[in-house]
DNA sequence: CTATAGTTATGAACCGTTTCCAAATGGACA
DNA sequence: TGTCCATTTGGAAACGGTTCATAACTATAG
């Protein structure tokens, strides 16, 4: 078996090179049989194009490059998973780096996507504050941690906490504690605002509504500790309902209610915020908001591709969340003191 | 700024292309100070080699394909995090893909990594039993499920398990239970293997020692189920200790456990496989043989790109896994007999 | 001093496509 | 019949590097 090249395709259907690229490339001005002709030769010898001759001379590799802190988080590694398929779809293929939320290893990242060529690049900034420069004349698009400077495509944070919170209000509870994600991450912020809309919001019984929120890291222990604090309060005082911003932070707040022997959902009603795929594993499962992740990979994706207009700078583009009801809330128990009132 | 190619290069330093090539692909023969004129001029110029135009004469692309079957598994996200960054230090990048563990994807991946040319391909076959056929020419290595015809690098499975059994053994635990992981996954048998090991070999001593063992997924939910079938015995056969196949199970087990009221570690050892960041997040952190990822990760790109033997076919590179001794696991309690005895 | 070998540098050919311009063909129309 | 477009095809130039045969120069040996 011969390497074979473009020019033994044209030769053994006898045509020009030129018109079988034009065939390759779906180009509209080659006749139906000489297209036809020519594929079947192209079928009849497995001619693949070389992806390299092919890229240097049209400056399309289709490639994407995406960029994330890191991926044993698994909300990332979902997003990653989800990008991959998208850009499949589009008959891209992904080229994947860590950042280690790291500003300096970022870029690095990105210098390295540019000389790549790649024809766009998703990114999940790191934490640390500073600002990215894409290369120019390179689509790039943040994806969860949006930057105030480029373009960005995220999950409805806001309105997602507003989902949550009000499921458990009309649940009936009223002491709705709130674990916050760390300040001064743009979905953390998003989140506990919605938190603080609901409630500053809802009709004042005879019980005082009033917000109670703690800020802590994503992660499970953390999640684990503000849960422990947020608990650790007199049974009259303590929230009956506690919303989480990461499914990380709910399972740890559950394993806090554990400790204190606080039953789930009869003594407390957690809700999450991702809907990783861990959180419908546990027992019990997690009642959470999922983002719709699939969503926001594909139309990060596209608007890459040009399929699709870029969100403008400033004003991302937002997905509306999900409530998954699971078995980690139910409605309140009768109050205390109606308990002592019978 | 103009777009600058290696002519431009070669004009400024006053030297002819092909110097300047062999300067940058590391020849030797060139002379010491031109080496490093042409250097000066290529930071100054702050020139990039087109990769395309490269690979497209050179046939390295200087890119490593990874096929997993799930990056929602923290165990894949982690492999996939370790071979980018070994992939970087031999500066190639990677491209990730995922087959959603079916044999007619992965065969896809496969070949698309193949149009793609790239240098290597690191796969982790889904489970069906089928064979992966590598696009000839092309080096593939498995890692993790190896496969009877191709290359491997592992974890020491059986080794690492005959370390955690031990581990329990010398704390005086003797009724050792195991939550095996799926009958035909290589690294599960190898895992139930060392288990037996030990306890075939462990001294008879006043209490009968029999290994008992359960097979099931490696998922959470799986771990928890079969530890609650473990754990269901009358108290004087219940096991001290259960060695979990992953940490996912052991910590599915964890919750098996204390939905028992069975207290962790007093009532019950466990220690898990794999060493997973979660694992060493929850409450309490797990007791676990990790897996010395980076090492495999190294170990498997650094085979594809030549820079060490290949391992041989039916004979894989298997790594040393460590126990980490945390919080899940502690010496038994007395037996109940010698309590009722005092 | 010449022959021989060894080291560096040169520059053209080449890698496998896409793209562009020119040429061929065919039909409509005057 | 001759002109003029529109459609389709051919063929060569480009893309930006690497590689290789060759040349130029040095050093060593005879």
């Amino acid at each position: 078996m011969t390497k074979r090249g473009i020019k033994d395709v044209a030769q053994r259907a006898g045509v020009a090179v030129g018109t079988v690229s034009r065939v390759l490339n779906e180009h509209p001005s080659v006749n139906a049989d000489v297209r036809a002709r020519v594929k079947a030769v192209i079928a009849e010898l497995g001619y693949r194009p070389d992806p390299f001759a092919r890229s240097m001379r049209s400056k399309v590799s289709r490639l994407i490059g995406i960029v994330i802190p890191d991926l044993t988080n698994p909300f990332f590694a979902e997003l990653v998973q989800c990008a991959e398929r998208a850009a499949a779809d589009h008959s891209h293929n992904v080229i994947f780096m860590s950042s280690f939320d790291d500003a300096v290893k970022e870029a690095d990242r990105l210098a390295q996507l540019a000389g790549r060529k790649v024809d766009g690049i998703i990114i999940v900034p790191c934490n640390s504050p500073h600002s990215i420069k894409a290369p120019k004349g390179l689509p790039l698009i943040t994806v969860d941690r949006l930057l105030a400077d480029h373009p960005g495509v995220a999950a409805d944070n806001r309105g997602g906490a507003r989902i949550a919170v009000d499921y458990l209000a009309k649940l009936g509870h009223r002491r709705i504690a709130c674990i916050a994600g760390p300040a001064g991450s743009r979905p953390a912020e998003d989140r506990l605002q919605g938190y603080l809309d609901v409630m500053t919001t809802l009709p004042q019984g005879r019980a005082k509504i009033e917000p109670l929120f703690v800020n802590a890291a994503f992660d499970y222990e953390s999640g684990r500790a503000a849960g422990a604090f947020l608990l650790a309060r007199p049974r009259d005082e303590r929230p009956t309902a506690i919303f989480a911003s990461s499914d990380q932070q709910a399972i740890g707040c559950l394993r806090a209610a554990n400790d204190l022997g606080i039953p789930i959902p009869a003594g407390l009603s957690v809700v999450g915020f991702d809907g990783i795929p861990l959180s419908n594993l546990i027992t019990p499962r997690l009642t959470t908001i999922v983002q719709p992740m699939a969503q926001i990979a594909e139309a990060a994706i596209s608007s890459l591709l040009g399929r699709r207009d870029m969100p403008e700078v400033g004003k991302p583009d937002l997905f509306q969340c999900e409530l998954a009801i699971r078995e980690s809330s139910a409605a309140p128990l009768l109050e205390p003191t109606a308990v002592a009132a019978r």
